[in-house]
DNA sequence: GGGTTGCCTTCAAGTAGGTCGAAGGGGGTA
DNA sequence: TACCCCCTTCGACCTACTTGAAGGCAACCC
């Protein structure tokens, strides 16, 4: 199967302009083009593609992940470096979701708080700033 | 209780220039100066600090986050609309969240297929690339 | 066959959110 | 007085796109 960049952008959920980063940056190495200088993917390069969205996605800067498709294609010499830079990457990715956990929780916080203030008021009641209390809405 | 930026960086883990950066451009209010013309922070300036760097950390632009920081100030006629920006930001972390989970079960995939292969080779005998089964690692 | 639409191309400029360096000032200590 | 350290502002730089301008090629319409 081949691929026109919008039907690739389309299946990766990526935008088009990104796509071409990615290959004028070297990380799509096997992109072939036509007759008319269009390109053309295939299904391995949507596996590389789908490499680089999940590297970018978890924090990986893109000068990492070329050379990190570099030491793929250098072979099976590379392996342990490889997998050094999933673990970092895996530990990484960990850190960050609980970082994301965490700020969930305050926004939750500030959705139920709303919520509350919400429910105590009839609708279209809310006080014009110049009456409010000021002393308690200092936590926003 | 009044902090240096140096000492507000630290106890938010961010950078002097970003704070810098928070507060040129009208996110940090209360900021005073001192004689000497520093910034001095208090307890208040880091709940909104705290605010901000949740907020951002969870993707949102730092223009709703000035848009938001204004509605604070407003009042409680403000209520609904900061409640529907925090829903949206709670909707799109859980979503972060959740796609974050599947690009690390990829990275965990590879890690464990490195490991395999790492099991496999006496130590220091990796095969170099020109002799490798070139058919078996499209998939990185 | 000429015009329009539409998708593609390249290259250059713009953007967000910082990050950093230069130049300079104030204050404390030796 | 000299030196050091931390602060300031302003402007340049950075990453990873994003967008715009200018133009090519093909397909359809009349």
């Amino acid at each position: 199967m081949s691929y026109t960049i919008h039907e690739v952008a389309q299946k990766m959920g990526i935008s088009t302009y990104s796509i071409r980063y990615y290959h004028d940056h070297g990380m799509l190495p096997f992109v072939q083009r036509d007759e008319n200088n269009n390109r053309v993917f295939n299904d391995v390069d949507l596996e590389w593609l789908n490499i680089i969205v999940c590297l970018r996605a978890t924090g990986m800067p893109v000068e990492r992940i070329q050379h990190y498709l570099d030491l793929v294609q250098e072979g099976d010499s590379t392996v342990p470096e490889r997998y050094e830079m999933m673990q970092a990457q895996q530990e990484r990715t960990l850190s960050e979701i609980s970082d994301l956990q965490n700020h969930l929780s305050t926004i939750n916080f500030k959705v139920d708080h709303y919520a509350e203030i919400m429910k105590n008021h009839e609708p279209d009641s809310f006080v014009p700033s110049n009456l409010r209390d000021t002393t308690a809405d200092q936590t926003a």
